[in-house]
DNA sequence: GAATGTAATGTAAGCGCTTACATTGGTCTG
DNA sequence: CAGACCAATGTAAGCGCTTACATTACATTC
């Protein structure tokens, strides 16, 4: 026997569990959604129904009907590494911790598709969003609040904005880890990022280190600028390119740790000692940080307190349509060995 | 002005298109859906009071109405690492081609997380679906069966199972290590593993290694395993474990590269020489292979290959309810240098 | 110009659920 | 024990779409 019910020769639905446990689909509906609303009594009998048929709801009509999914939509630049795992899995536990399903899609750090992207996840219904950074076209926040959607923004702080947001200080971070390579004494200064254009962590980190070189008496043109994608191999490209500058900089400082493994493997392979030879900096201290040779110093972000965080925000925007707060978290720079004193060989 | 029409005090929806255009809501579907059966004429008029209005449309109305949502769900076992990620970016890719959209979610390498995974997804509307392996409750295929819904199995081969597949003979492939390694002379071998409990990659792996070691006339009590989580610094405590027995291994052959990594971060903790005191393999060949220091000896697993062949076998599956084959995908012993032949010190 | 065929459009019935409102039945009060 | 009240349940109207089927418009043919 295939079916339960041999009558059946669909998926069951409500109506289907209502006629089984002879009540209304109202009283099934309520069992199901606010059980306190039904007699115990009547409550087994329906869960019973429900189980002998192997009922299970229709989220698409359950949404259309309710007009809430519990579901919140993240949107981040990519899934290819780490950078974003920790955070979006605190983020994810947190909402679980809620009933509240995470939708995860990812923009591969193009704004059109992240406008594609969020566009999918509200006409899906999601009943917020989590999205990476400020900058993107105004047009989208002014969809979203016609939308009624709830939004924060995660991974950036920026005092000035009125958006929700559960994110870090970029500039200032990026910043103090500059001072901190300038004081060792390092001039020639290297910098490999992403492309600033359309993402404000970059263009932020970017800025924090001329600040610091700034502030230090050294002139902007000081500072050699690779802009690449994200990825190892494009970290280790852009080093050949910086080392076959006519003043290769003694150190280099990388936009994410990412970068900087991938600088240090082409260091390597290029006979390039780090750091007696060069010094290599990162930001995020991902889990490769760590167990990169030499370990890598980097920016430390507390991505699973963020997303913790910023899941908490969000939660609380749902119900209420109160616009959410801004909660800044502190960034530490961690020392490991690959930036050392500079040293002229 | 807030809205393009001062009527409107709520999202479009495909009434007001069709009032604002002047035809029936019928007409504005088929613009939508199957442009070549409305006149030239009339579809500009109906795309122009879409465009007028910010007309986007409801995806669960259209999924309750259709029956279908363009939509494929894929459940992994952990978004925390890398392992998952370029199969499915090349599934993605390829799935986005086709116009069909790819929701994730995963597992934490639970087997009841997984099936409410995978009753999220179907209730969710999910035309089919990627699984990671092949062992689960038999109950599940039968649901899915049942509500007709595709499945591809990856990650995994089983010539036996019936069930769609697009996958790679994780036996063998260690068994090829495995006997690569004994060539080299080691007799003192141990394994770090993920659960094999409901996880046949791994417990498959498992049997890679004995199977070779059988075949070399070595004893199965000569190989010591450790069973642990997946992750760098699980990997770590697994070798502080072993390195403490009485007869500490020559080689730790790990489940993956995440743990062989934590491997050889925590041997350089404790001042053991990778390979020349102690040789380290994996499995995966992720990009952290080829940048630990030493670069790792592993299992090379085509990834995106497998992404790619198993989205083409799942969308053609979607139309047509056949049911589809079984792709072996073929890997291949990569030696870098964290092997090297066993000398006795 | 009537008859015919076909392409374009309209009509309206659901899809499976939630929920406002109506009804019922039981308990409590005076 | 009638009346009032409240908790439990039922009724039925949508939610925003798709699509089978009905209707209309228009070009062709004789």
């Amino acid at each position: 026997m295939d079916h339960e019910d041999p009558k059946m020769d669909h998926i069951p639905t409500l109506a289907d569990v209502a006629r089984h446990a002879g009540v209304s689909t109202a009283t099934v509906s309520r069992c199901l959604n606010s059980p306190d609303k039904v007699v115990e009594k009547t409550r087994s009998k329906v869960l019973e129904a429900v189980r002998e048929l192997g009922y299970a709801p229709n989220f698409n009509a359950r949404a259309l009907a309710a007009k809430r999914t519990n579901t919140i939509g993240a949107i981040i630049p990519t899934m290819e590494n780490a950078i974003f795992a920790r955070g979006l899995q605190a983020f994810q536990d947190e909402l679980r911790q809620n009933g509240v399903t995470l939708l995860v899609a990812s923009s591969s750090y193009q704004p059109d598709q992240e406008e594609e992207q969020i566009r999918t996840l509200v006409s899906r219904g999601a009943d917020g969003l989590l999205l990476i950074g400020y900058r993107r076209d105004p047009k989208i926040y002014e969809f979203l609040k016609r939308q009624g959607i709830p939004v924060v923004v995660s991974w950036a702080f920026d005092p000035d904005s009125d958006v929700s947001t559960v994110g870090f200080d970029n500039y200032g971070a990026m910043k103090s880890l500059a001072e901190k390579v300038i004081s060792m004494g390092h001039r020639r200064i290297a910098t490999i990022t992403a492309t600033t254009d359309g993402n404000d962590r970059a263009s932020e980190r970017l800025k924090g280190i001329q600040a610091a070189m700034d502030e230090a008496g050294l002139s902007k043109d000081d500072l050699s600028i690779v802009q690449t994608a994200y990825g190892i191999d494009e970290g280790g490209a852009a080093l050949n390119h910086l080392m076959d500058l006519p003043t290769p900089p003694s150190v280099v400082m990388c936009g994410n740790d990412v970068l900087a493994v991938g600088v240090i493997a082409m260091a390597k392979e290029r006979g390039i000692s780090v750091p007696a030879e060069l010094s290599v900096t990162g930001f995020d201290d991902i889990e490769i940080a760590k167990i990169s040779s030499p370990p890598l110093t980097t920016v430390h972000v507390p991505h699973r307190r963020m997303g913790l965080e910023a899941a908490k925000l969000l939660i609380g925007m749902l119900g209420s349509n109160k616009s959410g707060t801004r909660t800044l978290i502190g960034t530490t720079v961690k020392m490991r060995e690959s930036l050392s004193e500079f040293s002229e060989l």
